[in-house]
DNA sequence: CTAATACCTGTAGCGACCACAGGTTCAAGG
DNA sequence: CCTTGAACCTGTGGTCGCTACAGGTATTAG
């Protein structure tokens, strides 16, 4: 039972330029032909495209899923480093999330001074030129 | 009072190249030039450079700093816009906020079921196995 | 005057795609 | 069997906000 890409596509909620750009990058194998050029898949290479982009919902850049993917067709030994892998990526994600919440306490209060009428000296303008400090 | 390029950069932690960056896309004006074609740079440029890296730092896109310069730049009745481009921004921080900690909770979960002993079936690999299912 | 440093322009790369253009193949209907 | 239109192919260029060269010119300190 085999796929053509557009039914890959269909049935993954990928797009099909980016299932040609992960073949070209390598997450993806080189998918077979059909006489005609035509990319055929099968159920294996569905399940690894799944698999990518659930990693890619979760934010592991490209790089990591290809560590991954490598653990996961090397078969064995490999609980310790995928669940390293993942950790680092929890890290990053928090990381991401404080930074994120410093901008949006500062963003609140701006909005907070600025009553919005037309006046002169506009309070969110005056903050924006005194530099930083938000580390 | 007159400033290198080098001389802005090291006063307002700008990179170089992100300077005349900026100039390109039109965020910065055209610096005035020496006889030898060095930019040269004064205190209204060294203002309106910490101003776009303060935006930077908040995470406003480009277009969002060219539409602040712009009200900055004309004067008057602003301050209900700048408002709004803020407002329009801080949603979108919160949306990626809210975004990340989905991810932070899957992946919280994929780190707690993982023993990270080396078993067979690791837990991680078998759940990003599965179709999606974050929104 | 020389050497080191600072500056100049222009181009290419990053990550993770998306969107063409211009050509080929496939599948269904007549 | 033939036509038509959809689906596919490759290759290239764009996105965003920088950063990093390469290869050349200007400035400045000694």
């Amino acid at each position: 039972m085999s796929l053509s890409i557009g039914q890959l596509s269909a049935e993954t909620g990928c797009n099909i330029e980016t299932i040609r750009y992960y073949e070209r990058i390598r997450l993806m194998n080189q998918a077979r032909r059909s006489s005609g050029n035509h990319r055929i898949y099968g159920e294996p290479d569905r399940r690894r495209l799944v698999f990518i982009r659930r990693c890619r919902e979760l934010g592991f850049p490209v790089d990591d899923i290809r560590d991954l993917l490598r653990l996961v067709d090397g078969g064995a030994p490999t609980c310790a480093e995928v669940k390293s892998v993942t950790e680092n990526h929890l890290a990053g994600v928090r990381r991401r999330i404080t930074d994120l919440r410093k901008m949006e306490t500062v963003l609140k209060g701006l909005v907070r001074e600025c009553s919005g009428e037309t006046i002169p000296d506009c309070p969110i303008i005056d903050t924006l030129f005194k530099q930083s400090s938000i580390r």
